[in-house]
DNA sequence: ATGGACCCTGGAGCAACTACAGGGTCATGA
DNA sequence: TCATGACCCTGTAGTTGCTCCAGGGTCCAT
């Protein structure tokens, strides 16, 4: 069941992560130097999936390296004391609440986006296009 | 009330665009040239805040150039169907709306965690990776 | 033993800005 | 009048996070 000896293809197709991405990710450190066969090819494990799964979502969620190399801080070293991690945890949580808010309204303002369109109509009445230009703010102004 | 021959610091101070960035826009064609000033100082109208406006508010809700130069495209072709940019929209709509799912399930692990530190546990049960796994899409499994 | 799919390293290129360096322009006020 | 400082000019280089070669090695099936 469990994935082991995986080429950095097989790693790439399984994650959704390109070879390069990869290779560029150990180079970075981000991921760990993996075994190398005789042949010299990088050879992964299980863990290599989950970590790299995790720093793909994280980056999606459009988190910067930098915390995603916190995260896994907080991961990869599990006798620390809390005290030393708490401050970092509650950082983290800060910025996820400030993404999710900022997510949400972007979701709103894209859901009222998404009701504009008249089917059938053209783009000279896009209400999409007219409700992303400025006039719609500041009140009329036709020249 | 129409705004004229504006420098190109008064047009970033009105649409919140770093000077920079609009001369990079100038440069790859997402803004028109605009005219200059005896001395060589570009001069904006309203037509440039308008649609720098628009550049802004649609790379603001997540759009790459590469769309905001197709929505430019399409806004100025008004006899074809906006079925396109209502496609573009709702596309996005979904990816946001999957992007905050993600970080709710994220949040839910950073704040299980700062809750274990209150009590003076450790890090050794962090599951913050294991918050972003595959397993938690497909259904649980529990090696 | 040879063709093709895959892997290696190192370096360049891309998106979307951002930040100088080195110099010109313009308004204000002493 | 001229000097000071805010603003503008061009051009280039740096940033982040990849992505894509070039030139070569490995592996495996036919």
């Amino acid at each position: 069941m469990v994935q082991q000896d995986l080429s950095i293809g097989a790693l790439g197709k399984l994650t959704g992560t390109k070879v390069e991405t990869i290779r560029f990710y150990e180079k970075i450190g981000i991921l760990p130097t993996p075994a190398r066969t005789a042949g010299n090819y990088r050879s992964y494990g299980h863990d290599h999936v989950r970590r790299l799964t995790f720093v793909r979502r994280v980056r999606d969620l459009g988190f910067p390296l930098e915390t995603v190399r916190s995260m896994l801080d907080l991961a990869d070293q599990p006798d620390r004391p809390c005290g030393e991690v708490d401050a970092m945890v509650l950082e983290q949580l800060h910025e996820v609440e400030r993404k999710i808010a900022d997510l949400e309204r972007l979701r709103g303002e894209l859901d009222r986006l998404a009701h504009q369109c008249r089917r059938g109509g053209r783009i000279a009445e896009c209400r999409i296009i007219e409700a992303l230009s400025p006039h719609h703010e500041d009140g009329r102004c036709c020249p």
